[in-house]
DNA sequence: TATGAATGAGTCTTCATTCAT
DNA sequence: TATGAATGAAGACTCATTCAT
């Protein structure tokens, strides 16, 4: 298993993300929301009939939820093996956490998006496994700045509120950062690293 | 004028920020988005008929327009009295500013998440409005930090990078702070000016 | 009796055929249809509040009816004078008649358009009472043409259909003529009396 | 070609002139006006549900266009056809112009009457088509007028005023002629062509 | 699978009309 | 009289979804 785990690079955002249908999808909900988004454009964008879409997907909320779903696991998946490849050590563990957010934001932009403003379009039960994915995902992070803060490497008084707000600023990435702009989202990472260790007082 | 000048308080939000229906109009679109909410529901919620909704207002878009208008012009208003209170003083101004952000967006978080998640839904020339509205608030930040920075006072290696991050970690207590938590939003600021002024490199 | 019958010329166009609240109603309803026309368009046109038309005017349809009536009203008296004018020979009766028709119809256009297009909207009486009105119209035309035919002074071997050629003929110069064209009304009256005399078989 | 060209017989009016579900709509805007018809009874006429109707047609303008558009295609080419048929005598060109437009005007009468009162309800773009195409079939008779004046076989001073009270006498048919009268449209026709005769002054 | 056709429910918006002031 | 505010009913049109083919 090892083996399998070393094989999930969570740095490389080559692989799409979702299948074209959903992809389609997605697109149309960043651009006119899910509620302005009429199934036929969607179906439209991917180059299906309307029946042949609905042959894929049995509703359009199935196809906000699987995007939210996919959202949120892959971040998930990314964040857990970026904690794995960081070690033990908790300033390391801040570090490659952040990183890996500022990452997934900038080049997962629309998901995040998606993921923030459409909680509301979910239907109860997917907005309720939507919520307890984000508090899992905010968990990880919570965690380390507590102990960064437990072994005195952070200075922060009140590291929950640091944590939140480390969060907060790195999914805001998805709001303005945009590919082609002057900054990689590598070298992006590189300076919220540096931002973020300031916030949550790393020396 | 002066004195009317004086009368403004930039921590009161004591006032009803919106009249009655632009208030009801809110209500619904934080709850459903704007796509998602019928106009009909508006007018009920304001205990109006459809046809006495649209006497007020002549569509539902001038209802959306109203909202993010009122939000910015309060916004912006607070924030340039926060900073003539502060004086001329790098520090002061900063940490006032990120107060009023935090104040702003924890009492009126409702008007920053239309805001931020809507802003797709107004038409051309009232979007290309918000934004420039936007960049001027941003611009405000950006200028401190960038003295802050030039002045030796803020560490930081980027600051419009860390202006930014400051923004976005501000207007993102609309996201998740709701009045009757753990804190106050005045208790709320304190700690967020001590998160910003590590993000940007302050002493 | 006679002088008062005397002063009212019937070749004379120089005095307003409707109020203005009327006029301002038959503008609109030329324009855009009867359907087509809403009353607040009709207020405005004519400087006045919505409910300040309604105290002139119980009804949309009362507009609508008030136009009708005076367009056939004053036709009617302006052909019955042409006709006295006349005095008894057919060919002289024929002639003013015909004249009479093409002034109407070229100076008083809209009404005429109004009286063809829009009697459909005319609720249930008020359309009966216009179609006798259109009736009792034509029977003066029909009178002279028979009456011609059976002296032998019209050649037309169908007295009836070329009458009612003769009345189409007239009114359709609503249809199209508008003042500031090359001929005047009075111009254009000298020709159709020469043309329909053809058509009635006249020598 | 010369074989379709024959097969066209534009004295036949056995085959319907509209598929049905324009024709429900004609019917509706003969009976109630372009505003004043529901685009529900127009789908209620027709068999279909409101947005089995939209499946066909994308709006309400588009049944009217289709109707006007098919109306004046439909004149011009039995128009045509005749003149082909008259050969070269201006005579016979004139009688057999008049006996289509009577034809045309009696059989279908609908369509010449939405055509006469609904253009102010096409938008800009399709009144102009419809404008061109009035005006391209005026020109039919003025043309054939024109040069019965020229040489002496029509005795009209005025071959433009005569030729346009011919039109209006021919399409005025439309107002008034109904089918199960005493009159069959071919009879009709004969006699309309004696009248029109005398008033353009043939012999 | 794919699609053209269909629909009940709902969208935003406008209408003619009324009434308190 | 004049008006600002209000409304029940109806307007054109679109939606997510289904089904026969």
């Amino acid at each position: 298993m090892t083996a399998s785990r070393t094989q999930f690079d969570w740095r490389d955002f080559s692989v799409p993300a979702l299948p074209p249908l959903l992809r389609a999808a997605m697109d149309c909900f960043v651009e006119h929301g899910y509620h302005g988004t009429a199934i036929r454009t969607v179906a439209g964008r991917a180059g299906l009939s309307v029946p042949g879409l609905y042959h894929h997907y049995p509703s359009k909320q199935a196809l906000l939820v699987g995007i939210a779903e996919s959202a949120m696991a892959d971040l998930h998946a990314r964040s857990t093996a970026a904690l794995a490849e960081a070690g033990d050590d908790v300033e390391d563990r801040f570090a490659l956490l952040v990183e890996c957010l500022v990452l997934v934001h900038a080049y997962r932009w629309e998901h995040a998006f998606i993921a923030a403003s459409e909680i509301r379009s979910l239907d109860a039960p997917a907005r309720a496994g939507h919520i307890a994915a984000r508090d899992r995902q905010q968990k990880l992070l919570d965690d380390v700045v507590a102990e960064g803060a437990r072994l005195g490497r952070f200075g922060t008084a009140h590291p929950k509120d640091a944590s939140r707000a480390v969060t907060t600023m790195c999914t805001g990435v998805a709001q303005w950062y945009r590919t082609g702009g002057p900054l990689s989202p590598e070298e992006l990472a590189v300076r919220y690293v540096q931002i973020c260790r300031g916030a949550v007082g790393a020396p």
